[in-house]
DNA sequence: TCTCACACCTTTGAAGTGG
DNA sequence: CCACTTCAAAGGTGTGAGA
């Protein structure tokens, strides 16, 4: 299925007049419809970036027989495959099977069954439930870049009516897409599978002009995460690498800009430690609020009233909160998840039967957290055949709420691969690679020596959110992670691909994901010219380097005290301050504190130091049956091109990390140097932009 | 429906302390 | 020097008033 081009559906300008000539626009209109929306630079030099529109609408029916179609095909073909898999130029010793496993699975699934909620806000909020996953089945020696983004789960506008999610129409135009990649990327798929890798610096907003690289998303709507393994030593090679693409269809979640559900609220402050001073045990508001609420009540049941409803929580829930409550941050995560993989390795070798749906539910409602974990686990454990089984001719349920008979526990991979050939051949998998974002001649433009254009239009977005990001960094990345996000035909694993998730993602009503926008913002993320990548703190401290500009405070810090902070340490914290001890003035302090106090977000280092990981490295394998699998049918021809040219794609050599003379040999190769050469001649007229505007 | 100031909280890491 | 404690800044959270 290829969607038809609809003249004028969506702006298409050249990002630099200059570089017009550069993009083969007619070629790529006569293929596909646009991927990009209109960018411009403003008076003042910034960059601005309409909504795009939408696509007509297919019909979702067609689109939904269409999808069981595909699906039910892919899956026939992958079942072939399976007795005859492909040969590759991948040897036997570099082979992956990578399976994923989401590790906070218990708190979405909570959340997921009363319609999860996320925040947005202009500033930025992070998700809560944490997107957490557990990898395994990685190659141990080669490197993998994990990333994520968030797209669109159907093309409607939600409203809370009734204490329900109902639509309430039409989406609104969508937004900018944006990929994060996981700050300790690219690593070797030992590290990755030594620990949990949590996203959960990513941010999400509503604030379309942002800068800082969140995920714009629109308030009321339906998204679902996606989590994507790049199997890339290096960023630059992340548009021709191998990649597949995860789905959890309990991750879905509405964006809104004040929570809807109290119940969604409650479970928030109940599970989340920023919120502890809205519990109910704390000495937050809310308390007080309770407080006022029992009077309230005592009163009323003094008079003879009655509430309809209790406290939502119980006494043994807020025990349960409190097993919770160091789950979720960073600081002590290595701790939690060592214990929560602890249980799971204990109960996941004894549990392999299919256990019935229910016991999702009922664990929501336990207190004791040992409970809890063995029914996750319990859940775990369900067959991922019958899960694709269910998938496949369970139709594609839509609803989205309390009642929400879904609870579909769909883990099956979504193989996404740049497979070329793919690309021109096999229309079924241009079917589904169409209904899944990835144009199918993506990869002509990744190949095509006059593609730059479109390039830059995805160097505009990495450029807007970075004061962070050094011009060529942002540009490398720009393309690249653009590239990736548009990149390759989805093709579908051996397990196939459960429609509903599909559905979800590529929306129902046909709407189908080539048109948005997928921009590889990353989020504050950064890339050294060398291709190592840093956490923005890093990345601007970098950029700075680099490019020997003057240092400004990073705009996302505040620059001095907020004036709603107490000044004065309260009396809990400086209890007992020993006369002892010398006082310590903050004008003493303050300058010895660096302009980040952001801790590096460190490559794992988790090879060879135990004591850094989540999970002893013995217990990598110990996923349960449900956790994803899928095969790699093909690597990408320009990926075993690439390979081949010397660049060593298994680099465990990580001390070498962007260092000058790993980055020389990764850029041996002399396309990419002369794409990156292009590109950074091109990028230099938006720094000095930026810069102009910088300094207004 | 959204924005913003706010109180309350955790996280973080430098400074301080004592053995 | 090292382990530990203290403490203040940074930043994450939901609330609630107002637009």
């Amino acid at each position: 299925m290829r969607d038809p081009l609809v003249p004028g559906d969506m702006a298409f300008q050249p990002f630099l007049t200059n570089t017009a000539s550069d993009f083969t626009l007619d070629a790529m209109l006569a293929r596909q419809p646009p991927f990009f929306p209109a960018i411009a630079l403003t008076s003042h030099g910034s960059l601005h970036l309409p909504v795009a529109q939408r696509h007509p609408m297919l019909d979702p029916v067609n689109a939904e027989t269409i999808l069981r179609k595909a699906s039910l095909e892919q899956h026939n073909a992958t079942q072939s495959a399976k007795l005859s898999p492909p040969k590759t130029l991948e040897t036997e010793a570099t082979e992956d099977d990578p399976k994923v496993h989401l590790e906070t699975r218990h708190l979405w699934t909570q959340f997921h069954k009363f319609g999860t909620e996320m925040v947005i806000t202009k500033s930025g909020r992070r998700m809560f439930p944490p997107f957490k996953a557990r990898c395994t089945g990685l190659n141990q020696r080669a490197k993998y870049i994990l990333l994520m983004d968030i797209v669109a789960a159907d093309d409607f506008r939600y409203k809370f009516h009734n204490s329900r999610w109902m639509v309430s129409g039409k989406a609104d135009p969508e937004m900018p897409k944006r990929m994060y990649i996981h700050p300790d990327s690219p690593a070797s798929g030992e590290q990755w599978m030594s620990k949990v890798v949590n996203f959960h610096k990513l941010k999400l907003t509503n604030n379309i002009s942002d800068k800082h690289g969140f995920t714009i998303l629109n308030s009321m709507h339906k998204y679902q995460p996606r989590f994507h393994v790049v199997r890339a030593n290096d960023i630059l090679k992340l548009p021709y690498s191998t990649f597949r693409t995860y789905v959890f269809s309990e991750t879905e979640f509405i964006a809104v800009t004040a929570y809807q559900n109290d119940k969604i609220t409650q479970m928030k402050i109940d599970n989340n430690p920023f919120a502890k001073g809205f519990r109910d045990t704390g000495n937050g508001r809310r308390e007080k609020k309770k407080q006022l609420g029992i009077n309230i009540q005592k009163f009323s049941e003094t008079s003879g009233d009655s509430l309809d409803e209790a406290p939502l929580k119980s006494a043994g829930n807020a025990k349960s909160i409190e097993g919770c409550q160091s789950d979720s941050e960073s600081g002590q995560e290595s701790k939690h998840w060592n214990n929560v993989g602890q249980d799971l390795r204990k109960i996941s070798t004894t549990t392999k039967e299919l256990k019935p749906e229910p016991n999702i539910t009922t664990f929501h409602d336990k207190a004791d957290r040992a409970s809890t974990d063995s029914l996750r686990t319990e859940t775990d454990s369900k067959d991922p055949k019958q899960d694709h089984i269910n998938a496949i001719t369970g139709g594609m349920t839509r609803c989205f709420g309390a009642e929400d008979p879904r609870a579909t526990e769909h883990f099956q991979p979504l193989t996404v691969e740049t497979d070329q050939s793919a690309h021109i051949t096999g229309l079924g998998r241009n079917k589904f690679s169409h209904c899944y974002s990835y144009p199918p001649d993506w990869t002509r433009y990744i190949l095509n020596p006059l593609g730059v254009t479109h390039r830059l239009l995805h160097n505009a977005q990495v450029n807007m959110q970075g004061e962070t990001l050094s011009s060529v960094a942002a540009t490398a990345m720009g393309h690249m992670l653009m590239a990736v996000s548009s990149d390759g035909v989805c093709t579908m694993g051996t397990a196939g691909i459960p429609v509903s998730s599909v559905q979800r993602v590529s929306g129902t009503s046909g709407l189908p994901l080539n048109f948005q926008q997928h921009a590889m913002a990353s989020q504050g993320l950064a890339v050294s010219p060398f291709g190592a990548i840093f956490p923005y703190p890093y990345s601007y401290l970098a950029a700075t380097a680099a490019l020997s500009t003057t240092a400004s405070t990073p705009v996302h810090r505040r620059p001095a005290t907020p004036v709603h902070r107490r000044p004065v340490t309260p009396a809990h914290r400086r209890p007992a301050t020993p006369a002892h001890r010398r006082p310590v003035t903050p004008v003493h302090r303050r300058p010895v504190r660096p302009p980040t106090r952001f801790r590096p977000y460190s490559i794992p280092n988790s090879v060879g130091l135990p004591d850094n990981c989540s999970t002893p490295p013995t217990s990598i394998h110990l996923m349960t049956d449900r956790d994803v699998n899928c095969h790699t049918i093909a690597n990408s021809p320009i990926d075993i091109g690439l390979q081949s040219n010397g660049a060593a794609e298994v680099d465990s050599d990580s001390s070498l990390q962007g260092s000058g003379a790993l980055a020389a040999k990764r850029l041996s190769n002399k396309d990419c140097m002369d794409q990156l050469q292009c590109i950074q001649q091109l990028v230099r007229g938006i720094d000095s932009y930026q810069d102009r505007d910088s300094y207004s």
